[in-house]
RNA sequence: GGCCCCAUAGCCUAGUUGGAUAAGGCGCCAGCCUUCUAAGCUGGAGAUCCAGGGUUCGAGUCCCUGUAGGGUCACCA
């Protein structure tokens, strides 16, 4: 696959015979600008006594370069599209490298919510792109001992008017929310309650049998739900970690930095390691009885994955708010003497998630979890599918339903730089129209009609394309030849949403050309398109594949 | 208060190592279905890119100061 800033940059550079450094030689951007060339240098600006006709005339004398020009002091380059068409395939290439993407990461006291779904398909797509170039191994930290567990536990003894989701009629995962939430609700109204969820938690450490009997249901249930909603989204897991089985551990590890004298035992704080003086440069690793806290465990936990997976990288999808918290555990790492494990840590790092009223408190109710979300655009995929398709049932239309609602979701997740804080609002936020997850999805349908009915006018094939028939379908193979760019800075990037646009973009094209231009003309003129509306189906598959969409060849 | 993140049309966003006329969508206005799928397409109005300074031939992009918003400052996870 030619990655063509690589490819034409090394042209350019072995033309200029050459006289500037290679990594001097940058593509310009501004895409919206190049809709008659493919790329754009600004080498001659900053080089001024370099010979543009000498350098033209060795350019020229390339495969595939079609022209050279002089234009405002850019050097604008286009391609023999056609050639560079042909020789497009998907895929790129390979890296011997292995990367862990941990992420989703759920706790089992409460069901997922939107902020989940935006870890959980980011960890998702993040994999999906990453495994494009390296070996990717997918992994989950399941969340599922510790205070708030218990205060779920407690609460389904004490308040709960059911003994099961089933006899509730709710779902399991929300069933041990509502538990969960009930228990906030009663420590309003008696603070003190918190001290018979502590002591449970010590029962819980002590393996008391009946404490461990209801733990091991309650999370059942939590997780059924879960598994429900990875299964939903198609999403699996390589490795699954529980907090459970390595909460205790990594206390070796801080024993040792102790001996060693990097960590010091203060009086006041415990086992603490300091990077400076001040407090701030504090970060405590254990209690001072030695007992383990979370970053006891992280410890463990992020020499464990880069030991027993051999990693090269081991990533963290992990919310924006523990940007400090994952800044000092890499410091820590680096402090008590394994830095080769902090070298290959990586917080990939996301906004918030916010809605409307302000800020999810999972404690107080006010989340959506992801079954409401779910819900309410599957409804609303349906409904429009009925206004559609009106011949068919609405149980014929749920399955289709299901799959828009599905795109949608992932595509209004993915759309934004994950980064960025975005507010939720479920009334507006996810369109059906626009730049939208149905769109992408009506654009590949019609794509796939166009083929199938390209087929039936049973054309004679060619084994390469021969031309690009139109103005409007040059401008698309140039879009479509940037893909492999884009591919790889959105690996390098790690940024699954520059892929969303790009398609998007491709999309936008794509319809524009199909309401313009008539596409099933002549035998020859079909023979040429055929192959060209695949090659572009087979981008849109493979960007579908990142983000996790299953397409629908028809709807 | 310390540290971190962010600020682009009425609204939501993109803007990929600084480069040509700041891109797309929502909403608004005017059009396009007897012809390959109208969840679509065409045209229009709408932007002092938060403010001020600096670096540069060139800044939405880099640096400094300020302002607004968010996050975080636990022996919680």
């Amino acid at each position: 696959m030619f990655i063509l800033k690589e490819y034409i940059s090394n042209l350019i550079y072995e033309s200029l015979n050459k006289k500037i450094p290679l990594d001097t030689i940058q593509r310009t951007t501004s895409d919206s600008k190049l809709i008659n060339y493919d790329y754009a240098s600004s080498i001659f600006i900053s080089n001024k006594n370099l010979d543009f006709q000498d350098f033209k005339s060795r350019m020229t004398k390339n495969k595939g370069i079609a022209c050279v020009e002089q234009v405002n002091d850019f050097v604008n380059i286009c391609l023999d599209r056609v050639f560079f068409l042909n020789e497009f395939n998907i895929g790129i290439k390979k890296e011997k490298k292995k990367v862990m993407v941990e992420f989703s990461s759920p706790n089992t006291n409460k069901p997922l919510h939107i902020g989940h779904v935006r870890n959980t398909l980011l960890g998702n797509a993040l994999s999906n792109l990453l495994s494009k170039k390296y070996e990717v191994v997918r992994a989950n930290l399941i969340n599922d001992r510790g205070i708030h567990i218990c205060k779920s536990m407690l609460a389904y003894m004490k308040f709960s008017k059911f003994k099961s989701p089933e006899e509730a009629k709710t779902k399991s995962d929300l069933f041990v929310g509502d538990c969960y939430v009930l228990f906030n609700n009663a420590e309003k109204e008696n603070p003190k309650i918190i001290e018979e969820a502590e002591a449970l938690l010590l029962k819980w450490e002590a393996k008391d049998p009946d404490t461990l009997v209801l733990w091991t249901k309650m999370n059942d249930w939590a997780l059924k739900g879960m598994k429900k909603i990875y299964n939903e989204f198609g999403i699996d897991f390589d490795v699954w970690f529980f907090e459970s089985e390595i909460y205790d551990k990594g206390k070796d590890i801080i024993f040792d930095a102790y001996n060693k004298g990097k960590v010091e035992l203060d009086t006041e704080l415990g086992y603490t390691v300091k990077f400076g003086d001040k407090p701030e440069d504090y970060k405590v690793v254990l209690r001072k009885n030695g007992t383990c806290i979370y970053i006891t465990q992280d410890i463990y936990l992020a020499k464990l994955k880069i030991e027993k997976y051999k990693l090269d990288k081991s990533i963290y999808v992990v919310g924006s708010e523990q940007n400090d918290y994952f800044d000092k555990l890499i410091k820590v790492l680096e402090h008590i003497g394994i830095p080769e494990i902090a070298d290959k840590m990586e917080h990939y790092s996301y906004g918030m998630i916010s809605l409307p009223s302000g800020k999810l408190k999972s404690r107080e109710g006010n989340v959506v979890d992801a079954y409401t979300l779910i819900d309410a655009i599957r409804q609303e995929a349906l409904e429009i599918l009925k206004e559609k398709q009106s011949n068919k049932s609405s149980e014929d239309l749920k399955g289709e339903a299901k799959q828009i609602a599905d795109a949608a979701i992932k595509y209004f997740i993915l759309k934004y730089d994950a980064k960025k804080d975005f507010v939720f609002d479920i009334k507006t936020s996810l369109s059906f129209d626009g730049n939208s997850g149905p769109y992408i999805l009506y654009s590949y349908a019609r794509i796939c009609s166009l083929l199938k009915k390209m087929q039936e006018t049973k054309f004679k094939p060619l084994k390469s394309i021969e031309k690009l028939e139109t103005k409007e379908e040059l401008n698309l193979g140039r879009i479509m030849l940037k893909y492999p760019d884009r591919l790889s800075e959105a690996i390098e990037k790690e940024s699954v949403h520059f892929l969303v646009n790009y398609i998007t973009d491709l999309a936008n094209h794509f319809n524009t050309t199909y309401a313009n231009i008539k596409l099933i003309t002549k035998d020859k003129e079909i023979a040429n398109r055929f192959l060209f509306y695949t090659k572009m189906k087979s981008i849109f598959n493979d960007v579908f594949a990142i983000m996790g969409i299953k397409p629908l060849e028809r709807m």
